[in-house]
DNA sequence: GAAGCTAATGTAAACGTTTACATAGCCTCA
DNA sequence: TGAGGCTATGTAAACGTTTACATTAGCTTC
């Protein structure tokens, strides 16, 4: 192996162009500040050279790094996916990079994480849910890193959030099932425990029933695990009661797509013997047979406007506002009327 | 705005030990170069002062970030977010975060991704594919900046890859589709110009066609950017041909997917009038309807192996050795014999 | 034509680590 | 008992930028 040259620095750009180093540096960081020839002596020394800037002596100097951290439960999962993907795209357009860190829904991994990115220098950090240990909230104060949460909207929050209201949407797609006349209601969740949206989810489905009139008690919950597989199972036991629900509301598109199977696998008509409705309204509810009845959430904005508003926090030291999405319903082939008793 | 006490340094938690920075450092990177008691001092005095080191002071004198960045299409396809969680994931467990940035398949974008996150620091790269200008090698390469090609095997390429044979994969594909007699077949595909994988995946079928003693010319090729609404768009296409295929070959499985849905809609029989066959095995084909027959490509265990090849590259400084893994045929319900005439 | 601006550039001091090298103390072994 | 080796620690020199401040030159204004 040849031993490479070291890389040139601003100290060689200076020398090859006659200027100081301050000029050199001004002509890449604020352009207009440097006299016209100058800056092209400079570039030309530049591409002469090949230099490229030390990223640690930048971010050193500059005590930024211009990398913004995404703290996500897993991208495995086509919400967060499409969600960061915006995010990412958006940062992009303002000269920010994406550090990734996941947490498989394990607040102490989350913990972990943050620290890790802060430590990784993160400008800023986006989270998604606002449940988590005050702690956390101190230490990122204390580090002086601002922090955003998505996926979550909560007019009540101490802090800022970009993203809907998990209980209403909820509670909008529950009033649709009940005006249905269903009800016997149940509920396939993913973990309510370390999981405020699937929590508020749950709560949307209640505060519905409530107000029709029924016993929010009387709700069959099982809670698993956001997989296929995990739908699938759920919906096998809750059959198997001895009196079934007439209406299975999912926390997310993928343990409905795998209800909506074990019903095929059953034999069970949907939307005749029993209607099944998701959330999210991925790919897959479009693609699923039938298709889905689900609730559109904007993941794309959503990142979007997060990225924004992140963005603004850092450059302009904009204090966040709270951006409210709002979710839709989407009617396809999965929510009939309840089946006649 | 109450203006934060500046951040404690080495340099303060060496007087607050009693100790010199050099064993402060130490103590943190190399704790078995240093006496207990020492080592205990220096740990009561961090936590006193709540120090957490400085990431750019770290990265200018250690010349490395612990950062490893990831170019990709795009996140908003399973199949690389899938990828790219397994590849965070084993990162983690060594210590080193990824940064990630996206192409939406442009060859332009990617190169100034590339010089971006080479900028931002990133220790090593991961690449999807092999095809790229000779000039980003040089660039890398010039740079010190190690990387890894994935999503692609070639043994004739001169750089490591991890990852799968394209061609050798559709080709078995295409073998299983001749052997129930299928003779007009098409290809539904991605952009074959900036796309390497869906290149090869073309010349495995046109090589399987030869093979079978069918001219490949007679391929009927659509290209068109990956999403479900393309897919139904090149099926509807196909099959007003004047004789049309009797079996679709998709370059991936949302266009399979988009696919099925338009013959769903046009009233057309999957498998018995028309062979549906997608490539990648998402979470989309098994639930579509009938559930997609398909290529299974080992993503997460690719997305593994990549992180682990690369740690090693940055920590043990060992030349990397390409892995090639196996893609399985998964037969479901889209393919059948080919059509009495 | 002196005073006061402004624009362009230079000087040099941080920024907070890591690490090569130096030092000091202790132990071992002939 | 002294040479040699080992361990634990200290000293101080990088590392390559950014930026506050200083300087200079040219222009405007009265």
């Amino acid at each position: 192996m040849i031993p490479l040259r070291p890389s040139p620095t601003l100290h060689d750009v200076a020398a090859q162009a006659g200027v100081s180093t301050a000029t050199v540096s001004r002509c890449l960081n604020f352009p207009d500040k440097v006299a016209p020839d100058t800056r092209e002596k400079v570039h030309k020394a530049i591409a002469i050279l090949g230099y490229s800037p030390n990223f640690g002596a930048k971010v050193m100097a500059a005590r930024r790094t211009k990398t913004i951290g995404a703290i996500i439960p897993t991208m495995d999962n086509a919400i967060f996916a499409r969600g960061l993907q915006a995010f990412q795209e958006e940062l992009r357009l303002h000269g920010y990079t994406m550090l990734v860190a996941s947490t498989s829904y394990e607040p102490a991994l989350e913990e972990e994480q943050i620290r890790a990115l802060v430590a990784r220098g993160a400008d800023a950090l986006l989270l998604i849910g606002h449940a988590r240990a005050p702690e956390i909230y101190t230490f990122l104060e204390a580090q002086g890193v601002p922090s955003l949460v998505t996926w979550a909207y909560d007019r009540h929050a101490p802090r800022p959030s970009v993203g809907f209201d998990n209980t209403a949407a909820m509670g909008m797609m529950a009033n649709a099932v009940l005006s249905e006349g269903h009800r016997r209601l149940a509920m396939i969740s993913a973990s309510t425990a370390s999981n405020d949206r699937a929590r508020d989810r749950l709560a949307g489905i209640k505060s519905a029933m409530q107000d029709a009139g029924l016993d929010p008690a009387d709700l069959d919950i099982i809670e698993t695990p956001y997989s296929i597989e995990n739908g699938a199972t759920a919906f096998a036991e809750l059959m198997e009661r001895t009196s079934p629900p007439t209406a299975i509301l999912c926390g997310n598109d993928v343990l409905a797509v795998g209800a909506l199977r074990q019903a095929r696998e059953m034999r069970i008509k949907v939307p005749d013997q029993v209607s099944i409705v998701g959330f999210d309204d991925l790919d897959l509810a479009q693609v699923a047979y039938p298709p889905l009845t689900t609730v559109h959430v904007p993941h794309r904005e959503m990142g979007r406007r997060a990225a924004l508003t992140l963005v603004q926090m850092l450059d302009d030291g904009q204090a966040a506002a709270s951006v409210p999405l709002l979710p839709e319903l989407v009617r396809r082939g999965t929510l009939g009327p309840a089946p006649a008793v």
